[in-house]
DNA sequence: AGCAAGAAAGTCAGTATTGACTTTTCGATG
DNA sequence: CATCGAAAAGTCAATACTGACTTTCTTGCT
């Protein structure tokens, strides 16, 4: 639902092919959602059949496709932006990146393994952030940027945090509480 | 991807309905992300023919079909599960909430009106942010909750930044840089 | 001039996800 | 004891998304 808005967000600024939206996100890199190829073409063609878009040129081209639909926003597209982009910004959800379903299954692997997964993903998560933190002078990309190493900074502080209270676990139950309900074997050779 | 993971390890203790796994998953909220009934078929039949679930036994049942089936982890599921566990915990991907493509585009609205969304969002937040804190004694589920507050702490700060440089905008600089572009019309009245 | 490597600009068949509909059974109520 | 509404337990057609493949240019080298 926010891939929409993104590319007509980024219709604002003028009329895009498909392959420019796509050469943009991408040149973005982490700080928009990635967006695949093949997605974007088709968004591009439904939002043009609901009415958002028209195809505004077709200029020559490099590919197989000897000219290269370009789209512009209607003004229909543009109400769409604005209403997108209310409900983009006013509806909270949940990110679910899979490590709070990960997380509470951690339990199934012995504290030290937990641990270890743990300090591999605190090694991920800063090299991430140091992609995300080059600097924009644009306000609201800053805005955006801002959001994003907020939320990796909070997800260090928690890395750190569970890691000392499995460590804790360690040393006090060994072996700690293990619902070893893996048929025949025991979990840890999962 | 962690959708596969949410069903095997529900799966880990003990046999389930398809109508059971939506059950459990529904029931724990915001925890878990969410999982709609038809996914849940969906992936218990794919996750059945890659031999990670075998069908135990047809139940009796008060729906439509008279017996309803209960799958169970075979070997190479309770393995499939393991390396899930660890694939996702690895991995680390941004959580894509949209907010952020929606902060960007926030330039086109007046920073008035960005600051009156940006403030019922916090609501929201804050709203959701109750919810999960429900206490479980579990820890691994415990560790699994500070994840998500944590974001969600983290979001509020953001906001609260972001309101904050929003309404120094608004003072010094009226009428704001808007890069007004929408064919024909002020941004505005989009 | 000729050729290989790579980038431009897609297409499309397969896979995943959704949401609206269905059918049966149960419990409560008049 | 007829029936009405809700919950159980799904199904399925439509929609969205992905990744592997394709074709045409351009550039650089020999």
């Amino acid at each position: 639902m926010h891939k929409e808005l993104l590319v007509l967000g980024l219709l604002l600024s003028g009329p895009l092919s498909g392959y420019d939206v796509h050469r943009i996100v991408t040149a973005h890199g982490a700080l928009y959602s990635d967006l695949k190829k093949g997605n974007v073409y088709y968004l591009l063609e439904r939002l043009a059949a609901e009415g958002g878009l028209h195809v505004v040129a077709e200029a020559g081209a490099r590919g197989p496709r000897r000219e290269r639909l370009v789209y512009a926003l209607t003004d229909h597209g543009c109400q769409m932006f604005g209403d997108l982009l209310r409900e983009v910004v006013r509806g909270y959800t949940v990110a679910h990146t899979g490590i709070e379903v990960g997380m509470v299954f951690l339990s199934y692997l012995s504290p030290t393994e937990a641990i270890h997964l743990l300090e591999e993903r605190r090694q991920m998560v800063v090299e991430r952030r140091q992609l995300v933190e080059r600097a924009t002078e644009q306000l609201h990309e800053q805005l955006a940027q801002d959001h994003l190493v907020s939320l990796m900074d909070a997800e260090l502080g928690w890395i750190e945090r569970s890691v000392s209270r499995l460590q804790e676990l360690e040393k006090t139950s060994v072996p700690p509480q293990q619902p070893t309900r893996c048929p025949g074997t025991s979990v840890e050779d999962c």
